[in-house]
DNA sequence: CCGATAGTGAACGCAACCGTCTTTTAGGGT
DNA sequence: ACCCTAAAAGACGGTTGCGTTCACTATCGG
């Protein structure tokens, strides 16, 4: 149904060509074009006409598969998400648990982390309504249950201490990542999940 | 213009109450329904005009005094502030561990803890810059600072692990209820805080 | 080759709300 | 008592950005 040859192909990002995209291809550059406004200037300056703009379309093209600048967010989002990845057993809850926290990071420093943070800082009160129960079942749901398998892992195999599989404890790691995140320049590199795990998570689970 | 009776003319629960507030009088007024409208719709659905109403007063008083909304919320916000107090040596890292963690629920769950955290859910990108300083000095930074001290404490006092006595440690405590109140349902009760006292602070501490 | 479908681009209406300004009135200093 | 300043109340203009609509045109299926 797709023709691969595409007029858009290299010869100028702007060069005055026609390049009407549909279906698939049109819906792709939107949801890039919408991550990168939300990205860089968050979503009260995400605007339709700017991601419009961005995607070399008009607004009628957005409007004719979104309701609202919300739902299209939403939709981006989710596009962008991959499937969540289960963890497998490293024979510690330690690599385990390094293993998350590094993801973790990774995840959180691209562009799609990146826009998730810019959402869950920004959110009035009726988007909050909106987005709410979505990051929680997306973004925050599924961390804390892969961290409580760890954790009940760990518990089972000896190297966790019992009790510590509790939803209490899964929120550390998240918790913290977001709150360093917010708060504190955003400095969430490689060196910091070494210390948290060294510091926090290990120190906290330890038997 | 002959008659005097004025005095108000609409709904005014006041009931012919002095209505015409000057100086410090009328501040306090504005600063409270500031904070009313900054906890009950947070900063988007906070208006100049809201707050004039709701303080009974015209937005020419308002700007009259700050510059902006922006202005007016950090004014209320450091107003509604009451000094930071040291935490005294309670003879175990536990015991002032607890005090800090309770403590900190009881703001968090005070008006003004509602309307910081609603603030730090809702700023976009231009705001940020402008209030993150702010919380930074005036929130973050000094309940850092307290906890550090008791981890310091401890580790003199020998109840706290070495080495313990880090801002990645620290940064704990708010971390997970700032998450909690903010990701989970806003459940931040003294049962929480126990449970992040015995499922997470003292494991993590204990030497 | 032709008609249906969908994208383009721009104009418009509309609502919210900021910040200014004006008019009338009350308090309080002197 | 008098006058000056500040307050109350709201009208006003301006900006922003959402969401709609319209006329036109490229692309695709048949």
């Amino acid at each position: 149904m797709d023709q691969p040859d595409r007029r858009q192909s290299a010869d100028g990002p702007a060069g005055g060509a026609p390049l009407r995209r549909r279906g698939k291809a049109l819906e792709a550059a939107i949801f890039e074009a919408a991550l990168d406004q939300l990205t860089s200037g968050g979503f009260a300056r995400m605007t339709m006409e700017g991601v419009a703009g961005a995607a070399q379309t008009g607004k009628a093209a957005l409007y004719r598969r979104w309701a609202s600048k919300a739902d299209l967010v939403m939709d981006a989002l989710v596009a962008a998400m991959p499937p969540p990845t289960g963890i497998p057993d490293l024979g510690s809850a330690e690599a385990e648990l390094r293993h998350v926290v590094q993801g973790y990071i990774v995840v959180l420093n691209s562009r799609l982390g990146a826009a998730v943070r810019t959402l869950m800082g920004e959110l009035d009160h009726e988007r909050a309504e909106f987005f709410k129960g979505f990051l929680h079942e997306r973004v925050v749901e599924p961390t804390a249950a892969g961290i409580l398998g760890i954790l009940r892992r760990g518990e089972a195999r000896g190297d966790v201490r019992k009790g510590a599989a509790v939803s209490t404890v899964a929120d550390v790691m998240p918790a913290m990542l977001l709150y360093r995140a917010k708060f504190c320049g955003g400095v969430c590199d490689e060196e910091f999940g070494e210390e948290l795990l060294g510091q926090v998570l290990l120190p906290m689970v330890r038997p």
